[in-house]
DNA sequence: TGGCTTTTTGACCAATTGGTAAAGCTACGA
DNA sequence: TCGTAGCTTTACCAATTGGTCAAAAAGCCA
């Protein structure tokens, strides 16, 4: 009866679907959704387009997929927030994560920001199912710490969008910041950041 | 000879341009430069596209006319930074008065986070040209604060980073805040970055 | 090697899109 | 009111773009 099974991908399958995504993410991250074209994902992939199509269904999906994947990336440093860690500890270690994330992926991070620029049009649902529980949760827990009187008192929502803005702009507005910079920026943004958050968060 | 006189702009020339510029700017921000098109900004600004087309000589024409337009305002609050007022009080008016643009001005914040995500490629010139100076200057401001030892020691570069994308956040990622908030998210985010800056700049 | 499946390609298409040309309309001063 | 400059529209391109299809090529395994 049900004989969709999945069948494990071969190997030439997992490579192009992987070069596909690689090239896309370049490609999307660069232009936007509708700025990006087959053709030059293609060209990127080194394949065809006919071959692209043969791997995904069309363009739409290359972008969710990419999307898909980016968000489990993008959540992870928020999952391992420790609520039983050192509150001080925890969030500055997540502010870390964060920025060097903007350092080391900031395709994905400009990939994100596109999506969610244009109002989420792709995402919204993932948005709801997957990031809304997370950050409630985070939320609870760091309200738990202010309660505990173990940091100061701020609102978790806010003090979240303050950590994501800041961190993110390297990435995000990276041609902006090259322009103002002399030296290299991302390590005065250490240096800053952990200052801000550590006088923010103090007691 | 020179008779390139500008020849003052009729009053159906000022309406339509002012017409089409706001559309424009409605489906630029909505849908960046490449998703945007002119038989939507047309629609948008109730006239035909070669009317639209009579007004501007291009798509790009209209894109970097809006983007020039937006500098001066987007540049603004900036200049009005006072070396001679209180420091405290600048900066802290500073934020308040940029995060009233997130709130006031969404669309000119996500034409300007599209154009600079997208590596400016329109945009590179004015940026060197109007933006450096006038930050290199108010950075210089700045340090002169911390150094009479009326701000706390901090980067001003980084400072100045931090304000405009802690408060362009709330315009820029709207669909993410408005998903991850309950109630009115300008006004908590009023309170928590005055609250935030404060603390960042007390000495 | 031979035969079957998976992968790749060249040729092609319909829709969209930025832009043009020229005719037609409208407002407004003489 | 009439002519002309300014404005608008209809009809039309050529290029781009997402996507299709059938045939060819390449793997793979007995």
């Amino acid at each position: 009866m049900q004989d969709d099974a999945p069948k494990k991908p071969s190997r030439i399958q997992q490579r192009n679907r992987h070069l596909i995504l690689d090239a896309a993410l370049d490609v999307f991250s660069a232009h936007g959704y509708r700025g990006a074209t087959l053709d030059q994902i293609a060209v990127a992939a080194g394949l065809s387009k006919p071959n692209i199509l043969y791997y995904f269904t069309g363009k739409e999906d290359i972008h969710v997929t990419l999307l898909s994947q980016l968000m489990e990336t993008w959540l992870d440093p928020l999952v391992e927030l420790d609520a039983t860690g050192d509150p001080m500890t925890e969030l500055l270690d997540y502010v870390r994560r964060k920025l060097d994330m903007a350092r080391d992926l900031p395709r994905e991070s400009r990939l994100f920001a596109g999506e969610i620029l244009q109002g989420a049009p792709r995402m919204h649902p993932h948005l709801v199912a997957d990031l809304k529980p997370l950050f409630d949760e985070k939320c609870a827990v760091i309200q738990g710490w202010i309660d505990a009187g173990k940091l100061a008192q701020v609102d978790p929502r806010h003090l979240i969008f303050s950590i994501w803005s800041t961190t993110q702009h390297y990435a995000d507005f990276d041609a902006q910041v090259q322009v103002l910079s002399d030296e290299d920026p991302i390590e005065g943004a250490r240096r800053y950041l952990d200052m801000l958050f550590r006088r923010v968060l103090s007691v």
